[in-house]
RNA sequence: GCCGCUAUGGCGGAAUUGGUAGACGCGCUGGAUUCAAAAUCCAGUUCCUUCGGGAGUGUGGGUUCGAUUCCCACUGGCGGUACCA
């Protein structure tokens, strides 16, 4: 047997696929465990060195608890609906489905050559028919349920049509767009289209005018999270707000539940923390305000009763519905050019000016308490959307109404004293409260409380709470998403498509392209038009089918349902989710939102999706740069030059085929992007170094690769090279680089595969592994593989000698040994528990190390190394656990168990210190009392030189750690 | 601005409830082997040093016999979020 890692990888890799060796059965009498990766979407680069981070972890994990004799749920699936893929067949005519299926087969390979132990045949694809067919099911579900919020749980449609028709609005507490107040007899006049206008202002799934995030480059409405600094997030495009008729969940009906349920799991505090500013709740009041010579009244929302006295003017967002109302005849001038100009600003302006605008609608306020008369304003500063669209501004207490005041001259009355708490901000809720009648005195809890019961006791409002998370719109005017499960009859009532019709597929079409916000789809007339009715043209956005995909994976063939129910009480849960950070708020959030929804219906057990959650952290690759200079030379010449980054302005340089000349840099000149693949990294004098060798540019011309061909074009750019010369005498340009995400468009993705190819699978898992704690970023750097690539040889030659023949021997191994062993079995399994991988296979080299040095070749102990090992070098210990013997797969031996007894010491070696440092160390017994280990530290020789002299003060001992003393 | 994470040799990182800081690996230095190189093996490698020792975990303070670990204040880096009333 021979130490070849392609040949082990081709082998095993092959005879698990054959044999099956990761399928996974629900029958079973075994206790389960479901780790769960993130599904990527499969975009047309592949994966980088990047995504297996987590792939690797998660592997690990589950191949630990399989060997510890659970029945692993460990799947592989892909998000393969979303935009990319449609933009790459608007540019180039290629069907989504076309080129989804090459980027997954591409993936699945790329996976297979890491040796994950994925069970494929539960593998699910939300552009698959057969998958997103419970897609619409589950979004049919939402629509036809309502949430009562007196049951505090979602209910159906059908018990809401029976409680309007018995008793109307009366008794009915339930999540809904607009408050409704209706009698029995009311909806019972109702004619079919009005009551389905009234049934839309309750269900979870509903269409309404939202002011969404309109992308006109992308043609399309996004998501907050696509949405970024006022652009998309795909493809850097301005967005702006725009009204539209969408579908929406309403999220907003869960939010209290998405708050409590972040105490059952197990995330980290900064996830929580994220999920909480996410949903944003606020505690406060809700207050109506008269209008002075109007009927109707103002309503705002305010976390601040306590400053009401202070408030001295009113803002209400441009939007709202009082504006036009409010607005006087010499004030409409003003306002309307106001509106015109909010209608100009993107969100991208809004956010980066931050100035101060509003204008005055001329109408006036008049506060319930004091009965004065402020202004109205209207402000972008205020939000439509948030809240009530309107507050009750108090410039003391507050710093954008107080820049307001300032800007527009309006008073500024003082109703908190801050002086008992310095350096406390306008943020912070303390003080004692002035000018303000009854609540004088008060501190600012106190009159909270008070001033919101006051305002209850005078019927002018209540106690509200507000959430910042909006309801989730969930259209697209795309083509490549689940088409909504929706028909119109004629009088334009929707109706959800029954199951036995589904899936809704999508028409085929060659054009993809949205025009004036209408969805591809609408050219589909034919598949528009299904027998007397209108199907709905919105699809779903890409969050639709990943939401709920960790259900699938219990029972991928069901095709009576989602999910089984055997299957689902079975499964139950996911007890270990790993994936990028940047899904934490809202997937995490969103199919949080779902499995609630399904708990609710009773067809999932558990109120959390994912028990516990890691975030792999991300891994950076070093973005490199060539530069490019002029050379002037004598006869006056021009030549642009390759240079070395540190080459500087005015050096004399000789360049051949050109001449002498020195460098210049101007305007012209400057750094091009190098792909990674032709780049060297050195180390020079401790620092690290890239270097572009003439070899590789060389390389660059012959190869016929997307990489080269960019290359060859930048290198056209310069007429010759100012070349180095290194140690060895080779040509080179020193570059410059910078850290920066692992992307194709930086040309410095590194390909697994190409790591796997040249070190194996099992060297590329332990070094990913070993370059750090799995949750945080590091840098990509190959320096280092080498030492796992060696520690594997030395692993593997403690098995096999010269010759290439097993050289384990069955004599009784030493107690050295076997202290050796379960050292290490103690660590492993400790450590994979608590997902700290890096240190496992330092472990692993500790001990290597150790029994190298013993000259260990007892099977007694190299036998149980071999099962510790094979989470993490899968092919390799397969080889050597079957040649010593082994029938069926490592990967379902038992784990190996740690017994306490072989790490029993006689002697325990203690640091003795003076003051705190550590001066030497002695070995007591373990027995020993504190009082034995004082007196014989006490007459040791070289203590007593650390001795000599001084007063002992005091002697600390701590039995099996170490001893101190206290001399002055 | 707010929230979260983070800071340890030339580098990636390790260190149990506060108890020998720098495990393990890379790199580097020296040696063995070799015609030579690669590979492999052995030894050394935090810094300073007058070779006695001294300093040292982003900075400044505190608690403690003892602090990388706990507390307070600050600084840098990364991520999230953004006029949220």
């Amino acid at each position: 047997m021979k130490f070849d890692v392609q040949h082990l990888d081709q082998k095993w890799q092959a005879y698990w696929k054959e044999h099956k060796t990761y399928r996974t059965l629900n029958q079973t009498d075994k206790p389960k465990y479901y780790v769960l990766d993130m599904f990527p979407y499969p975009s047309g680069s592949g994966l980088h060195v990047g995504h297996p981070l987590g792939y690797i972890g998660s592997d690990i994990v589950a191949r630990y608890w399989r060997q510890a004799g659970y029945n692993v749920l460990h799947p592989m699936g892909f998000d393969a609906f979303g935009l990319p893929a449609e933009q790459y067949a608007i540019d180039t005519g290629v069907h989504p489905s076309e080129s989804t299926a090459v980027n997954t087969a591409r993936y699945r390979e790329q996976m297979e050559r890491l040796g994950l132990s994925f069970d494929w045949d539960r593998s699910v694809n939300t552009s698959d028919p057969n998958y997103f067919k419970w897609t619409q099911w589950i979004i049919g579900e939402v629509f036809d349920h309502w949430y009562d919020r007196t049951a505090d749980k979602a209910r159906p449609i059908a018990e809401l049509v029976e409680h309007l028709e018995r008793q109307g609005t009366d008794g009915l507490d339930a999540a809904q767009t607009e408050p409704l107040s209706l009698t029995a007899a009311e909806f019972a006049e109702m004619g079919e289209k009005q009551r389905s206008d009234v049934l839309m202002n309750y269900r979870l799934a509903f269409r309404s005018v939202s002011y969404v995030n309109w992308c006109e480059a992308l043609g399309t409405v996004l998501a907050n999270d696509e949405v970024k600094d006022g652009r998309s997030e795909r493809g850097n495009h301005p967005v702006e707000q725009r009204p539209m008729l969408q579908w929406s969940l309403r999220i907003t009906a869960y939010a209290e539940r998405l708050l409590a349920g972040l105490d059952e799991v197990d995330y980290s505090e900064g996830l929580k923390a994220q999920q909480l500013n996410w949903i944003g709740k606020s505690t406060g009041a809700l207050v109506h305000f008269d209008i002075k010579g109007h009927d109707g009244k103002l309503d705002i929302f305010t976390t601040r009763p306590d400053t009401i006295y202070g408030t001295t003017f009113m803002v209400i967002a441009p939007e709202h519905d009082l504006v036009h109302t409010l607005t006087t005849e010499d004030q409409r001038t003003i306002i309307d050019e106001y509106l015109d100009y909010v209608g100009r600003r993107s969100e991208l302006d809004r956010m980066s000016e931050n100035r101060v605008t509003g204008a005055f609608t001329g109408a006036y306020a008049i506060n319930p308490f004091n009965k004065a008369e402020v202004p109205i304003y209207i402000a972008e500063y205020v939000l439509k959307d948030y809240g009530t669209g309107a507050i009750m501004a108090v410039p003391s207490d507050d710093d954008r109404d107080k820049r307001f005041a300032q800007k527009f001259g309006i008073d500024i009355v003082d109703v908190v004293d801050k002086t008992d708490y310095p350096g406390a901000t306008l943020k912070d809720k303390v003080g004692r409260i002035i000018n303000s009648d009854f609540m004088n005195g008060m501190e600012v809890p106190e009159a909270i409380d008070a001033a919101t019961e006051r305002i209850e006791a005078m019927g002018r409002g209540e106690r509200q709470i507000n959430y910042r998370i909006r309801d989730l719109v969930f259209s697209r005017q795309r083509y490549w998403g689940e088409p909504w499960p929706i028909e119109y009859d004629e009088q334009d009532i929707p109706h959800r498509v029954p199951t036995a019709d589904l899936p809704v597929e999508l028409p085929e079409m060659d054009d993809f392209r949205a025009v004036n916000g209408a969805s591809p789809l609408e050219r589909a007339t034919d598949w528009i038009q299904h027998g007397d009715r209108r199907r709905e043209t919105d699809t779903m956005p890409a969050t639709a089918g990943s939401n709920w995909y960790y259900l699938r994976y219990m029972d991928p063939n069901n095709d009576g349902a989602f999910v089984g129910t055997d299957a689902v009480d079975y499964w139950q849960d996911v007890d270990l989710y790993v994936g990028g950070a940047e899904h934490a708020v809202s997937h995490i959030l969103y199919s949080r939102l779902i499995h609630k929804f399904l708990y609710d219906l009773g067809k999932v057990p558990t109120r959390e999706p994912y028990k516990k959650l890691l975030n792999q952290g991300m891994i950076g690759g070093p973005i490199s740069y060539i530069h490019l200079g002029i050379l002037l030379t004598d006869d006056g010449q021009r030549h642009p030059v390759w240079v070395s980054s540190d080459t500087a302005e005015g050096s004399p340089l000789e360049v051949p085929g050109i001449g002498k000349g020195h460098l210049v840099l101007d305007e012209s000149t400057g750094r091009r992007l190098t792909p990674l693949r032709f780049v060297t990294e050195t180390s020079v004098n401790n620092e690290s170094s890239f270097r572009l060798y003439h070899t590789d540019v060389e390389e660059a011309q012959r190869l016929d690769h997307q990489d080269a061909a960019y290359f060859r074009t930048i290198l056209q750019q310069g007429a010759a090279f100012a070349w180095s010369l290194d140690k060895e005498g080779r040509q080179y340009l020193e570059l410059s680089a910078e850290q920066g995400k692992m992307s194709k468009r930086k040309y410095n993705a590194v390909n697994p595969d190409d790591i796997c190819n040249r070190y194996g699978a099992d060297c590329f898992r332990m070094y990913e592994m070993f370059l750090g704690p799995i949750d945080q970023a590091k840098p990509w750097s190959v320096s280092g593989i080498d030492g796992v690539y060696r520690f594997l040889r030395r692993f593997w030659n403690m098995f096999v000698g010269d010759g290439d023949r097993l050289r384990v021997s069955d004599d009784e191994p030493s107690r050295e040994e076997l202290k050796v062993l379960h050292t290490l079995i103690k660590k492993v399994t400790e450590d994979i528990e608590k997902l700290s991988f890096n240190t496992c296979v330092s472990a692993f080299m500790v001990a290597s190390n150790d029994l190298i040095k013993l000259k260990c070749n007892k099977r007694a102990v190299l036998e149980p190394m071999v099962r510790l090992i094979a989470p993490f070098a899968p092919h390799l210990s397969e080889e050597l656990y079957r040649a010593l013997g082994g029938t069926e797969s490592v990967h379902y031996a038992a784990w190996p168990e740690f017994e306490e007894r072989h790490l029993v010491e006689d002697s325990i070696t203690y640091p003795i210190a003076f003051n705190g440092k550590t001066r030497l160390t002695l070995d007591f017994p373990v027995e020993a009392s504190r009082q034995d280990i004082e007196a014989s530290a006490r007459a040791d020789a070289q203590v007593q030189v650390y001795l000599e002299g001084k007063a002992v003060r005091k002697v600390i001992v701590v039995p099996k750690r170490m001893v101190n003393f206290v001399v002055g």
